[in-house]
DNA sequence: CATGTGTGTGAGTGCACACTTACAAACAGG
DNA sequence: CCTGTTTGTAAGTGTGCACTCACACACATG
């Protein structure tokens, strides 16, 4: 034995967030996700119950990495008020899609919610991450809803790639936006 | 001659936008779409250029309608503040995207941003949107921002279904948002 | 070393779908 | 009524891709 499989089954949700973030789900080949993790297509689907497994499989972890950053960027402001604690996730978030990455693959998700399995899992991380960043700042529901509201507009800014917008509008709608 | 191209190009664009709200750009066969329309698939690839040229030209229109009901919403509060033009605004776009099409269709328009082409049209789009807003509106730049995180935090609220989750997470989230 | 179990792949199979082509019918103008 | 133009389609064509299957290699255990 080369690895075990659940070591593979990890290096491959690596590879199929990247992809499936860069190109979503229907126009990413399950081929294009083994050929980056380096193994054969057909292990992916021995691995995994089919693309749409390897999907939802792979929204677990973007979501889960999600958490574990805000938990990290949290902690930096220790027990402060709620407003500092959100700015510091908020902070946190900033650094952690820098690559791009995990914002991508949220917006891909959203975008196949006809499937209800996707649909559920996208619940699931929203329900992590929401329940994660209430209780942990200890914000009002109107803090924790502008804060997600401002996250989906960041989504905005960088697939519409607004950052290189020049014109006055673009720079409204990216105005104090953190990183992008 | 049973109708004229630009007449077809009209009811295509309508059965475009719909279709492509629902299972987006790769999973919606043009076969769909002119089928919807009353057409055949042949007669839509020489009404368009090509599925991506269908796609753009389903932007447009999109985004056209958007800046159409604005304008009515806006009309609607005559010449007050602009928070009260801001809300009239917000009013009217909830009120039409109860049907679901708009909304979903800029979602999947977001998710194929990698298509240089998409990308365009989805930054005119919302230049015109946003620009209409801006001047319309006369509010400044922090509010027009706050009214799009607002919107794009109405997308996700819609393709995640979280009017339907009664859990306190998504209550938060969905607190007084118009609607849905 | 025989046998079993988990890891891994090459080579298909079948189907969906983007796009084309050849052809037909409706209308307009002279 | 004949000729040209526009509207419209049926029937392909080629390709990409999800998924399968038969098979091979690595390692453990008695």
């Amino acid at each position: 034995m080369r690895s075990t499989a659940e070591a593979r089954r990890a290096t491959v949700l690596n590879a199929a967030v990247s992809a499936f973030a860069r190109t979503g789900f229907h126009a990413t080949p399950v081929t294009a996700v083994a050929a980056a993790a380096g193994i054969s297509e057909a292990y992916v689907f021995r691995l995994f119950a089919g693309k749409l497994g390897l999907f939802v499989a792979a929204a677990g972890a973007c979501f889960e990495r999600i958490v574990v950053a805000l938990e990290a960027g949290a902690e930096r402001a220790g027990d402060a008020g709620p407003q500092e604690v959100l700015e510091a996730m908020g902070d946190a978030y900033a650094e952690l899609i820098a690559d791009r990455d995990l914002l991508l693959f949220q917006v891909q998700a959203q975008a196949v919610t006809d499937v209800p399995e996707i649909a559920e899992a996208v619940r699931a991380g929203y329900r992590r991450v929401a329940t994660f960043v209430g209780s942990r700042s200890g914000a009002s529901d109107a803090q924790v809803q502008q804060f997600f509201a401002y996250g989906q507009l960041c989504h905005l800014i960088v697939t519409a790639g607004l950052e290189q917008v020049p014109e006055p509008w673009a720079r409204a709608l990216t105005a104090g936006i953190r990183h992008p």
